[in-house]
DNA sequence: GATGAATGAGTATTCATTCAT
DNA sequence: TATGAATGAATACTCATTCAT
């Protein structure tokens, strides 16, 4: 009876924030369209009018971050290898936990194998295996494993930082000094 | 005549090892115990001989581990403020990532919404309240953010190089000796 | 610019052609309304614009051909029983397949549990009733069943040959008189 | 709480039994599984144990036919060429409309484009397939249009019959005998 | 130590339809 | 003459779980 009702503003994005709210904390699979309706005061079918499918709304979600992780490992590769290069890199990787980015990066932490089966809609490679890429870029051949590891978890430590600030009141302004600041410790030559 | 047509009789054990091994890799929601029993040969129904329901299978995965961060709370809450008490607690951290616990701290990373629910059934705290009273503990009230999560990322190094070794070629040893490393460059007072 | 961009204005004509040829290639209920507005290149609102259901669709497709049936069962009520008449119903059924009554045909043969529950919109009987109708005003009662089937058959001869062509490459000329020809052989009685 | 109920049967038998029926009355995309399960007593889900979809409780109905279908082509393919194979050809085919087989076709009758889409578990060719293979082989290159499509009806005259049947009080074994007869009159050479 | 048969509650998705604009 | 946004009711299918044998 009552179809075609007109909603306050942009329906679109109030699914996309209400999912990754959900889906952030409950998880993708244990998070059904059914509650995200629900809570967005709408149907199902409605859901399925803005977005055709549960993936779908998580790739709206995720291609910004997809297409920015893109543009890093492009970065990269036009770079002359070096420490220079590394520092750089590390401080882009932060950036782009940087607003939107975040919620990007706690949804991608709290759904890893969501993360992993996720190819952008041009078909290119999900957002593991441009991290790999960007390992690959900025890691010389002959670095030590544990070498290796040190850089990796660099590039990684905004969202080793996110893990860690659970349940604590920091802002994130904060969080991602300290990102920046644990980062740099763990790729200083002095440390090694 | 063929080896592994008959399970040697620990069909317990061989649950436990398959279902953490898929519950890891696809995630435990997206894993049905009709995979589990597929790929072990078995019904589901011999799944529900051995364990009562799906949650216990994970409670019997992560038990041991559970118990392993109680005591080490236990531990931490004996020692004297400092230091050498952190130094020692980052070392027990990681000594909890060694061996089995290794498979159930995977396990952890890929689920932490399921860990998050899962309560011991002795009832006590799940174990990211753990962490988080372990963090209590050994970071003191006065510290500032960004120390506070340089500790704790201390103490979450294990989980970070875990992450960081995605698709690495890295032995169980050189993983932990990476994290030991990494911890103590965090904690080291000279960095901060 | 470009042909077939908009349409000449009969939008109705348009919706019913494709409506008619999706029907009879996938059948009624696996065709939706969507797929036939897509292939228009309009909206599923649009649709309802032209016709108020899925159900009319289809009634503006059968309704001549409901009508023509109609009219065949007054002119057979009118006439003499007999073998002359006979043969003159056996052509007229056989006319009531030519030009747009093929595809009328055609989908029906396709979607016969539709067309046994599609009552014209004067809440008249179905096709199948009306067929029924002209088999019991030809065939006398005292016809053995096989005498009765073989009758039946002839008045049927389009929609078989209809079946038999699929695949075939034949005309619609070609086919009609196939259907003449086999439907006389059956209603000769040298062959009885 | 009452799982695992036992019933009288055959399950699988009588769901097969049942969706036949419903099936051939009201299509098979107008029939659903809640239908089927309801007028069984049983639920949707039971269903599911014993048939793992939809198309696969179709398959299990029609499987059998295929199989005698493939084998009149093989058996048609062996033989020289010449009105005597036709006139066996044209006995066989009836043959396949004996008992069970007469319940597949009538489905098959109501549901052709699902037939169409329907191949065989062993991934040969759907039944409309293999009866252009077996027209093709019957029927010599060089026949008229009309010669062609009076075979074809022939071989198809079980399933005009069938159609022409409808609402007649007549049994099976009369029905047979009709299509015999008018498959033998189709193919007469005096009738060419 | 296991299985076969079943269930109730749920899932994602689709459909015909409506109506304000 | 259309469309954008929505809905209610349905659909095929899956899941964790149960229990008599």
């Amino acid at each position: 009876m009552a179809a075609g009702q007109r909603r306050g503003g942009d329906t679109k994005a109030e699914i996309r924030r209400v999912a990754i709210e959900l889906f952030t904390e409950r998880g993708y699979e244990a998070t059904s369209l059914r509650e995200i309706a629900e809570r967005l005061g709408i149907t199902k079918a409605a859901l399925y009018y803005h977005y055709s499918s549960k993936e779908n709304i998580v790739l709206s979600i995720f291609q910004a971050h997809l297409d920015a992780l893109d543009g890093l490992v492009a970065w990269a590769r036009e770079q002359p290898p070096g420490p220079e290069t590394l520092a750089q890199a590390v401080d882009r990787m932060i950036d782009l936990g940087v607003g939107s980015g975040m919620s990007a990066m706690k949804f991608a932490m709290a759904n890893q194998h969501v993360v992993r089966e996720l190819h952008d809609h041009k078909g290119r490679e999900n957002a593991f295996g441009k991290m790999t890429e960007l390992f690959d870029i900025l890691i010389g051949p002959g670095a030590s494993v544990e070498e290796t590891l040190r850089i990796r978890s660099a590039l990684l430590s905004v969202n080793m930082v996110l893990m860690a600030a659970r349940d604590l009141n920091a802002s994130e302004a904060e969080i991602t000094k300290a990102a920046r600041a644990i980062a740099h410790t763990l790729i200083n030559p002095e440390n090694l």
